[in-house]
DNA sequence: GGGACCAATATAGCGTCGCTATATTGGTAT
DNA sequence: ATACCAATATAGCGACGCTATATTGGTCCC
């Protein structure tokens, strides 16, 4: 592993572990045995590194999104990544807001814009099966919206006494959100 | 206007103009017109006064949910209580990004709890009608929830193309998550 | 093989950040 | 008047992001 790669990884080691806050360049360099023009000349600027380290994230996890799924019914395709998404959230919740705090921030992530295309597509999917109620940017855009949701009950369950939320609420969600943008065939949910 | 007050009023003037990125002490002690050593007297700390300035921002938003709703169906309540939570995001992005990037760090916004409480409070008088569906924590959960996606939708414009959300995929979020925790009766929704 | 070149890494230090030890002011109570 | 205390200022510390400069260690060309 080449030294670009250790810095990397050392980078999502403290995002992950500590959150954004603990961030620094310094402590990125310590836990990768580098000194700080090392990590400029890899990676131009701290912020440089945090966006790669974001983009590997949502790197993998698209990666894990694309392969996982191999369904013949979109729907079904749909509601996997669904839970991809929240189960990463869940998974490493100081990542997840990390990267949603960039997202908020207006900073563009080539990575988050590539999952947002692959929603897309694959509601697109659904679309052409003649099975969308409203347009494919409408319901990606509320699928995006409840996934995101989703994410926010685990991530901020202090806020809310501690309490993660229960499945129950999150399959309401999903199904919610997966209801309201498909026409209401007898098979509608395939579950 | 005493040296607080103005602490704070530049506090979320930045807050609110330029984003929590481009927040710092010195910036707001220029615009007051003021002296570190003044501001750490009142608030502490950066992080102090920032907690100050999102708990200003949060009471004045709270207030206004308090006072502007005053009918005697509570699900009307809850559902304007939604409408301006929404409008609030929409209005102020960089405020709410910035509340928002707070509650993901796992800070305890005392304003935050405040507001969730009185959302628990409005779920709680539709169960004492008789026309909550599930547990009052998970309906809180879940229109919790349901508001931050629609936020987020507006705040992340950016992402998804620029593109705002539109009112129709607001009213579906906010329809699907009333009509999720409400018992289904001839008029659930009183439209 | 011996320079020429260039990517990679180190040393050292600049400017700015959050924060604080200390001093000075100005009002208030005794 | 004196003592006290809240409020504000001066000045400076340590940690931060970042960079000017120097040194290493390959790789290519002749």
């Amino acid at each position: 592993m080449d030294t670009r790669d250790i810095l990397l990884n050392a980078a999502l080691k403290v995002l992950e572990e500590e959150g954004e806050a603990q961030f620094s360049t310094r402590k990125v360099c310590a836990i990768a045995n580098v000194t700080a023009p090392t990590l400029y000349h890899h990676y131009g600027s701290a912020d440089g590194l945090l966006s790669a380290a974001m983009a590997e994230a949502f790197g993998q996890f698209l990666e894990s999104k694309k392969s996982v799924v191999q369904s013949a019914d979109p729907v079904v395709v749909l509601r996997e990544g669904w839970n991809d998404y929240v189960r990463f959230a869940a998974a490493r919740p100081r990542l997840y807001a990390a990267m949603m705090s960039r997202v908020l921030d207006g900073a563009d992530i080539p990575a988050a814009e590539q999952a947002f295309a692959l929603l897309i597509a694959r509601i697109g999917a659904i679309a052409a099966k003649g099975r969308l109620r409203p347009t494919v940017a409408a319901a990606a855009d509320l699928m995006w919206a409840s996934a995101n949701a989703a994410s926010l009950l685990h991530v901020t369950a202090r806020l809310r006494k501690g309490a993660p939320p229960t499945s129950v609420v999150l399959e309401q969600i999903r199904e919610d959100a997966l209801r309201s943008i498909l026409k209401p065939t007898t098979k509608g949910r395939s579950r």
